[in-house]
RNA sequence: GCGCCCAUAGCUCAGCAUGGAUAGAGUGUCGGACUUCUAAUCCGAUGGUCAAGGGAUCGAAGCCCUUUGGGCGCGCCA
């Protein structure tokens, strides 16, 4: 509650106020105020101005002459701004002794938002034939912030991870590898999905354009993949687990984490499509063209002037999108699940279990559908995912069950497409893994990690070099994590090689030393801090905003949650450091011969310390105790 | 041609969902603060016809329409 107490109080008093004046259907707001503004802020003046044919400032005062005679805890006046805002003033000392206690909590920040419904989410989905790259991350760590988030929101949340190890990707490197002689052991120790990425996959759709005989061999492997018991299926499977191992190794150590990965090879041969097929004949949503353009087709009709989509190919053959609408409608558990479950060969992080389909028998049944479903693919792809949204809404009766989270895509700067040799004349490049025009996550990774490890060196010497590479690993990936999501998903980012990867203002780094300073501090006291303190004696201005911020954490969950952002979130930890490092920079903690006031000051360095530590972790991001 | 998205300080972005007060950060440039809990920090200065035009409103960066500029998408490819 918190922050969110004295709004109620407010909210409260207000409508109490409005039925004495017996005016009713006002849906007035009542917010924290901006800076200058008192604490709480109401726009209820300017709502009322028509109708009681009054100016918003006159009823702003009237209004204010009401409050102040009404029953208050947690506000100690109000007043009428002349703007027309109605604004209110905290008891800070009980304010301040709610939120700090609060935020002691493990519960603090959680809000009951989902009720404990499951939810699917499903990220990353990278094509098992190359090295995940720097576009791949901002989906993977939208995903899995996203993820983070819904659980503090109270849902149950299944993470799903889609292996498309039967399309056309895969069966490019698969000829690299049964006709161009590339060897299935990438050469002097490079990790295996940078190998099929960077040199089989990159070679071989070159070789395509010097030898067209190759497009024929392609299409037979591609053929090929769906028979499990051919030479090619069996040779695919080896290699696209092997390239997924590797991908999902850059992944944990970013610390994302699923619960179950799905592989289209077994919803192909779970005879999953023919099922929902006929049920999509049944239902009417699919027509089979006689005449025209698509004759021989079975179409989904286009809405409004959108053209009509082909489903099935007049060959009998199923298109892409096809594909997607049988594996939609089980993740909404729309379908008998045919799959089993076993568990990943490799476990990933923490305690979190990680699961993958399988059509063997022997092994048990488990469910990772949800209620709803949240499919998070970049926003080039939002045409086909309009077309499966709406069918599900059909499907499940229920228009928001199935929900594509678009985003923009991660560009290159024109600095950085010349260091991989594309010359842009000065425009951002889109990546290309055809092309070979990406920069890898791992070499990011890698980049930042060494300039942390230099820079924590030089800053602190007295640390043991064990601790430096906990220390680097830590806000290399807070970096990376917080680059990827600090700004809306509608927004193109731009990575370039040296910009992007700065580790002074608006970054994790930034927020992160916050959390440093603050367990100096802590540690320095020699104390265990309690909340048991006198809150009367915060009275600095910088004081109040750290607690005030603090409190607003929930809030922000809430509309993060609300609108599926995760950037509310970064927001968020932002403010919280700025408000610490200005409490900093103005109130000492320690050494002030005045055991009272440092304990008071303690117990809200300790709230910041342990607040900050539980939004960072919906980003995903370890606060280091020294930097 | 049709559809979707974007446009706010030199640059990168908040604010727009739910219209209301003084449009905020970072970065850049210039200047200041480490014998004092960590300077990956802080403070100050600089910097804005909120792309343009129109409309509805007491009131628009925000809502509606038009235009311009940019990005992306529109296959019996995946």
């Amino acid at each position: 509650m918190t922050f969110q107490s004295i709004l109620d109080e407010v909210q409260n008093n207000l409508n109490r106020i409005l039925s004495e004046m017996n005016i009713s259907d006002v849906s007035f707001s009542v917010e924290p105020a901006k800076p200058g503004f008192g604490d709480v802020s109401s726009n209820i003046a300017f709502l009322l101005a028509k109708q009681l044919k009054k100016s918003p400032k006159d009823i702003a005062e009237l209004f204010s002459e009401h409050y102040n005679k009404s029953v208050n805890t947690l506000v100690t006046k109000s007043e009428a701004h002349p703007s027309g805002y109605l604004n209110f003033f905290a008891n800070w000392e009980k304010l301040s002794q709610l939120i700090l206690s609060e935020s002691n909590l493990d519960t603090f920040g959680f809000v009951e938002l989902g009720n404990k419904s499951t939810i699917v989410v499903e990220h990353t989905s990278v094509n098992p034939n190359k090295a995940l790259h720097i576009g791949h991350i901002r989906n993977i760590i939208i995903g899995d912030t996203i993820s983070r988030i819904l659980r503090k929101a109270d849902y149950r949340v299944n993470v799903l991870n889609y292996i498309d190890d039967s399309g056309l990707q895969v069966a490019d490197i698969l000829l690299g590898f049964t006709h161009l002689g590339f060897s299935q052991e990438p050469p002097d120790g490079k990790k295996f999905d940078h190998y099929c990425g960077d040199d089989v996959y990159v070679k071989t759709t070159q070789k395509y354009e010097e030898d067209s005989s190759l497009e024929e061999i392609r299409k037979s492997i591609l053929k090929d993949l769906e028979d499990e018991s051919s030479d090619i299926a069996k040779l695919a499977d080896i290699v696209t687990r092997k390239v997924l191992t590797n991908q999902l190794k850059t992944c944990w150590n970013l610390s994302v984490t699923y619960d179950c990965l799905n592989f289209e090879s077994q919803i192909i041969r779970s005879g999953l499509w023919s099922k929902i097929f006929e049920k999509l004949k049944d239902m009417k949503l699919v027509e089979f063209e006689n005449d025209g353009k698509n004759a021989g087709c079975w179409v989904i009709r286009g809405d409004g002037k959108e053209e009509d989509k082909v489903i099935v190919r007049s060959n009998g053959v199923a298109t892409y999108v096809a594909k997607d609408i049988p594996y939609a409608a089980w993740k909404l558990g729309l379908v008998e699940d045919p799959f089993y479950y076993e568990k990943y060969t490799t476990s990933q992080s923490g305690a979190h279990e990680l699961w993958q389909t399988t059509l063997n028998p022997n092994n048990s049944k488990e469910n990772f559908t949800g209620q709803k479903v949240i499919t998070v693919i970049d926003s080039r792809q939002a045409r086909l995912q309009k077309i499966v949204t709406d069918l599900m809404g059909k499907f499940k009766s229920a228009p928001d069950a199935y929900v594509h989270l678009g985003y923009e895509s991660v560009t290159l700067s024109s600095d950085t497409a010349k260091t991989l040799g594309l010359e842009t004349d000065g425009k951002q490049a889109q990546m290309s893994g055809r092309k070979g025009l990406y920069v890898s996550a791992d070499s990011v990774y890698e980049l930042l990690r060494e300039r942390v490890i230099a820079e924590t060196t030089k800053r602190r010497p007295e640390i043991d070099s064990s601790e430096i590479e906990t220390i680097a690993h830590n806000v290399s990936v807070g970096t990376l994590r917080y680059e990827m999501i600090k700004q809306d998903l509608d927004k193109i980012i731009t990575f370039d090689l040296t910009k992007s990867l700065s580790l002074e203002g608006d970054t994790a780094p930034y927020i992160q030393y916050t959390f440093a300073r603050a367990s100096r501090i802590l540690e320095k006291s020699g104390r265990t801090p309690s909340i048991d303190v006198d809150y009367s004696l915060l009275v600095e201005k910088s004081e109040l905003d750290l607690v005030k911020t603090i409190g607003l954490f929930g809030i922000h969950v809430r509309d993060a949650a609300n609108n599926l952002s995760p950037k509310v979130v970064a927001k968020y930890c932002h403010d919280l450091a700025v408000s610490f490092n200005s409490f900093y920079e103005k109130n000492k903690v320690l050494g002030l011969d005045d055991e009272k006031l440092e304990d008071t000051r303690l117990c809200l360095v300790n709230s910041f310390k342990m607040t900050l530590e539980n939004a960072l972790d919906l980003l995903g991001i370890d606060t280091p105790s020294r930097m």
